[in-house]
RNA sequence: GGGCCCGUAGCUCAGUUCGGUAGAGCAUCUGGCUUUUAACCAGGUGGUCGUGGGUUCGAUUCCCACUGGGCCCGCCA
């Protein structure tokens, strides 16, 4: 293969009457008695082969007669437009590089039902070529956070997915078990956050890691029971440094993909232009509700369950006040926000905010009214540290499916003294979902989970 | 977990109102056609109508259960 379509067709001038090799799928076929047109498509796109059968040697001849829409065909040729004016390989030879044993959709209406679109991905990139754009988007993006975060000196790790105690997040865990170690309980991670920062405590001083979290959740179109995004510390700063990187990274991935700061999103303008909007939301709440959320007793959150009709199983003050976000302020994300300053008892790992013990060094990042990142000024007292731990361990014990275990080991390391320091998380599938213009995060992902179809076939 | 909608040929869909063992287009196969682009013309193949049960002389159609999917709501990024 010498040339893809796209590329013929971008560079007709220089490449009339060339010849050129091309491969790729049979996308459509018309045949006229002695002169037959092949679509041929391959990753870039689609180009129209013309085939003479008196210009091919017996053997192309044979194929040709045998070969059908689906196979991958390889076409030698001479680049050239037919007289309708198509840009055309002129075919010389033909190679059957793979014949297909089923038939492919149909060439107008394609494949469009999402479950088929979802649990055969293949014919899905085959018929849908878009959708390769997409995650052409997710792996740049990705590349551009690595990219960003090696240029500030990080060395990329790789933590442990299966756990022993998870943490570093609320949420419930995927359990296993590992047979060789007596049958031993073990957790698939929701955070590799506890992991990163012993090896802050121990010198690294920036670190990230592209972390695969499973949460025992159930999906819907921005949730996804496994999920990509990039953590990343950095000793000697705080979050206040994050809020210049992610808007700088916002700015040049969509500048550099798209070309410009303002991309379209389900019909509205969003704009990477920074700095980005500042909502300091317990400040927000308390203008539009009167109530102040930044210490509330469980007697209070419950209160506010009942007359905010928040409907709340477990009313305590982090879902309450979680809840009143959603209810309240979410919808105003559509640009680029960083929400910041949250009440401290929503934070167990996050630094107090200096000057202000109610509140915690935290913002989200919001686009498309969706969280993709999630930072703070690391904790790192360990008395602290301890009390907040021992706090969630209350809240477990009160039905708190979510809260997070005791992790002793994890003290222990941060009892060596760990040095002041910035945590992000940065999400990956949501970014992608804005970048590519998709309301279902399933979109993003190249195989989402589906249950299984029974063995008969029903 | 709650509500609504959906599942008929490889794909995209009719048909089910009011029960009488299935249709179209594309694909595939055969024949014709040497500049088509949803090529065209003629003919053929292809279906346990998601699964199981019930009602009935008879069920793709009516009833029940199950299963898979979509959307909305509730909860987590």
């Amino acid at each position: 293969m010498t040339h893809h379509a796209k590329e013929i067709k971008d560079n007709f001038g220089e490449l009339e009457g060339r010849e050129v090799n091309i491969a790729g799928r049979a996308m459509q076929m018309r045949q006229m008695g002695g002169i037959t047109f092949i679509d041929i498509q391959d990753k870039s796109g689609k180009i129209q082969s013309l085939i003479r059968n008196n210009e091919l040697d017996e053997r192309s001849l044979l194929v040709l007669t045998n070969s059908s829409i689906g196979d991958n065909l390889g076409v030698r040729g001479i680049v050239m437009k037919s007289k309708r004016g198509e840009i055309s390989v002129g075919a010389r030879e033909i190679t059957m590089l793979s014949k297909t044993l089923r038939t492919l959709p149909n060439k107008w209406q394609g494949l469009t039902d999402t479950e088929a679109r979802y649990r055969y991905r293949h014919l899905d990139l085959m018929m849908n070529q878009e959708v390769l754009k997409t995650f052409e988007i997710r792996s740049k993006f990705m590349r551009h956070v690595r990219d960003t975060l090696d240029s500030r000196g990080a060395i990329e790790v790789e933590t442990p997915i299966l756990q022993d105690v998870y943490g570093g997040a609320k949420a419930k865990p995927f359990k296993t078990t590992y047979h060789t170690l007596d049958d031993k309980q073990m957790f698939l991670r929701i955070s590799d956050e506890l992991y990163l920062k012993r090896l802050i405590i121990g010198g690294a001083e920036r670190v990230y890691e592209v972390s695969k979290d499973f949460r025992n959740e159930d999906a819907d179109t921005t949730h996804n029971p496994e999920f990509t995004q990039i953590e990343y510390y950095e000793a000697y700063s705080d979050y206040e440094t994050f809020m210049g990187m992610m808007e700088e990274m916002m700015r040049s991935f969509a500048l550099n993909t798209f070309g410009t700061l303002k991309i379209e999103y389900q019909g509205e303008i969003v704009d990477f232009t920074p700095p980005f909007a500042r909502m300091y939301w317990v400040d927000e709440l308390r203008r539009i509700i009167g109530v102040d959320i930044s210490s509330l007793s469980d007697e209070e959150a419950a209160k506010i369950n009942d007359s905010e009709q928040l409907g709340l199983k477990h009313p305590d003050p982090y879902h309450v006040a979680d809840t009143l976000f959603d209810k309240y302020l979410k919808g105003k994300t559509m640009q680029p926000t960083f929400v910041l300053d949250f009440p401290a008892y929503m934070c167990p790992l996050t630094k107090i905010k200096r000057g202000n013990p109610l509140r915690a060094e935290r913002f989200e990042l919001y686009v498309g009214r969706m969280e993709v990142a999630n930072s703070y000024s690391e904790l790192t007292d360990p008395v602290y540290q301890r009390k907040m731990f021992e706090d969630q361990e209350r809240e477990r014990k009160k039905g708190d499916e979510e809260a997070p275990p005791f992790d002793e080991e994890f003290l222990d390391a941060m009892e060596y003294g760990m040095p002041p320091t910035a945590g992000i998380g940065i999400s990956i599938d949501r970014p992608t979902m804005v970048f590519s213009n998709q309301t279902s995060i399933k979109e993003v992902i190249l195989f989402p989970p589906m249950k299984s179809l029974p063995p008969d076939g029903s």
